[in-house]
RNA sequence: GCGCUCGUAGCUCAGCUGGAUAGAGUGUCGGCUUCCGAAGCCGAAGGUCGUGGGUUCGACUCCCGCCGAGCGCACCA
């Protein structure tokens, strides 16, 4: 109906141009927007306002003229001038109406495009170091990829859902060694602690797994591992310096075939619940991307190759850099460290360019805290000779979580956190996702586990679920009570729902497709949530004010269509969200 | 210090990319069920949109300066 109506108004502004009274090289910008009140019609226009600066004429004036001009339509039944120079639609109610009919021929697919036309994008979500399970931090990212995933998804994108695993590098073996000398543990040597090891209860478990399939295998002295040793914080040392002895005398010890035992063992495992805590919480994907793949197949050396050869690379302190601030970057990186291997930097610009060269536009996910990183990777892409605009980055605040009212520090190295599976068993997966995303991602949001837990009722995804199951316990009233419905019946005499409160559902009935674009195109599935409150409070005012199973047959069959419509919307929008429309509660 | 994100009702947050009288939820107060599910509905109170300037017909929205919060500024990932 937007662009219906800006087409008209194209229409009589060209004419209003062709006989002079506009100047000619006026670029205009149509722009319809909905009437918030409803004495201001449907739809509402500014053009005339905007027009009048450049046009040097009083806006009124040019609305009246651009009135005189409009070409008859019959969807509108009237149009106003009203306040500065607004130019106000009212839309026939009977072409409002055929949404009804709309929405059960197209059903579940209601509300869908093909506006990207089949477009291939990856996204790429959560893509937490597998050093520990996900805790409800990561929780966020994964309810806000999945639901933009679903979305660009709705409007025609062929979305590929991508999980990159960062099994390679420093933090995994650090992983390794804390499981290794948990083993220790277990196997009766004393150790201390490296104050920068992982010190989570899984490390534990993991440990505690080897012990059991390989014995003793593994076992060495405690005085052969800290052989060696610079001292650890506590002591007045270095914590960095501490743990990368261990892991170097690790190596050795175990050889490089157990020690990549051990290091996998611990990967598997959690990769293994990552991935069983992520299908739980309804969040699925097409690929689980391995950072060693890279190393494996070349695609970092040729990255790099590619990099020196654009002339964007040059050696300093034996180590290879990256001039990213030719691109903007505030200061140029290391892509090869002075030992000669190459960062995690290096992996990531591989990684990208590899998927760029499979075809993909890229929506990444990342905690905001790593939106620092997202200059040197256009960088890196621009250099390489590829589109930087084909890589789009989301950053999702981190939630601030508060517990007993004291606010929670969450780190998976001291072990000290509330897991995502934890707060699924407390809530549901359901009222999980929905609240991850009922805010929009940007903003910071407080998150008070002794609410959500406590009184989970008063999330705002049961007012949504019950307008659902509602409609579906009057369907089932219905049927008890054997009385017949008939769509075509329904639809026949639709036009005569006029109650204020059936046309308010059938005007928010009428928005849902362009809400569910603008949420796809603007990566916000927090539109999405506020559109569906605001449609269940008008199905929950109806309720409360009308009945639906009524003697007259003839409008209680086109108010049980009304319903019925409200609740395949209800149903596409929560399923977007991957959450369930319950038949009852 | 520099950069990014943000600051809207007691609390948690929207505000359709510059439009008409700034809106919801929650909390507080007051009403509504012999009738399809009261996890609901109706109403009231509650605001200097952090602050001071600027841009224009018009600013919560755009620009600049302050104040405050979170996060970044590695040869970690």
């Amino acid at each position: 109906m937007k662009t219906r109506l800006a087409s008209l108004l194209q229409q009589a502004i060209s004419s209003l141009q062709a006989n002079g009274w506009l100047p000619e090289e006026l670029s205009v910008d149509v722009q319809i927007g909905h009437a918030r009140d409803a004495a201001h019609g449907d739809f509402t226009c500014n053009v005339a306002m905007m027009l009048a600066k450049p046009a040097k004429k009083n806006p009124r004036q040019i609305a009246e003229a651009i009135i005189q001009h409009l070409p008859d339509d019959k969807n509108v039944s009237k149009v106003e001038i009203a306040g500065p120079g607004f130019i106000n639609f009212f839309i026939n109610p009977e072409s409002q109406n055929t949404i009804i009919n709309t929405i059960l021929e197209q059903g579940s697919a209601f509300g869908t495009s093909n506006i990207a036309n089949g477009k291939k994008v990856q996204v790429e979500f959560v893509s937490a170091n597998p050093t520990g399970p996900l805790h409800v931090g990561h929780g966020r990212g994964a309810a806000y990829g999945a639901t933009v995933s679903n979305l660009l998804s709705a409007i025609g994108y062929d979305v590929h859902r991508e999980y990159y695993v960062n099994d390679a590098g420093r933090q995994m073996d650090i992983l390794a060694a804390s499981v290794w000398l948990r083993y220790l543990e277990q196997c009766g040597e004393t150790i201390t602690f490296p104050s920068n090891g992982y010190k989570g209860d899984y490390v534990l478990d993991i440990a505690s797994d080897i012990k059991k399939q390989n014995g003793d295998a593994f076992k060495a002295t405690t005085a052969d591992v800290f052989n060696n040793i610079p001292a650890d914080e506590p002591a007045g040392g270095d914590k960095e310096k501490h743990i990368d002895a261990l892991i170097n005398n690790a190596k050795t010890i175990l050889g490089e075939d157990n020690y990549k035992h051990v290091f996998d063992t611990a990967l598997n495992s959690i990769l293994s619940d990552i991935r069983e805590d992520l299908k739980g919480f309804g969040v699925n994907y097409d690929n689980w991307f391995s950072e060693r793949s890279l190393m494996d197949n070349k695609a970092i050396s040729t990255a790099i190759k590619k990099l020196k050869d654009s002339g964007h690379m040059y050696q300093k302190e034996g180590a290879w850099w990256f001039k990213s601030t030719t691109f903007g970057d505030e200061k140029d990186r290391v892509v090869i460290r002075d030992n000669g291997q190459t960062t995690y930097f290096a992996s990531d610009i591989a990684y990208h360019l590899h998927t760029l060269d499979r075809g993909y536009d890229i929506v990444d996910i990342w905690g905001s805290d790593h939106h620092g990183y997202v200059p040197r990777v256009k960088a890196a892409l621009q250099a390489m000779g590829a589109d930087p605009s084909r890589l789009t980055v989301l950053l999702v605040q981190f939630a601030v979580l508060y517990k007993n009212g004291e606010k929670m520090q969450m780190s998976t190295r001291s072990g000290q956190f509330v897991t995502l599976r934890e707060l699924r068993d407390e809530i549901g997966s359901d009222a999980a996702r929905y609240f991850y995303v009922v805010r929009k991602a940007e903003q910071h949001m407080d998150f008070d586990l002794d609410l959500a837990t406590s009184q989970s009722n008063e999330n705002p995804l049961f007012y949504v679920q019950y307008a659902h199951a509602r409609i579906c316990s009057v369907l089932r009233l219905l049927k008890e009570k054997n009385i017949s419905y008939s769509p075509n019946d329904g639809l026949v005499h639709v036009d005569k729902l006029a109650e204020s409160h059936e046309t308010s559902l059938i005007d928010a009935l009428n928005r849902y497709p362009e809400k569910l674009t603008q949420a796809a195109q603007q990566y916000e599935p927090h539109q999405l949530t506020h559109y569906l409150r605001e449609l269940a409070h008008l199905f929950h005012s109806y309720y409360n004010s009308h009945k639906f199973i009524i003697d007259d047959k003839e409008l209680m069959q086109a108010r049980l269509v009304l319903i019925i419509s409200t609740k395949q919307v209800i149903h596409n929008g929560l399923n977007l969200l991957g959450v369930n429309a319950p038949e009852s509660m």
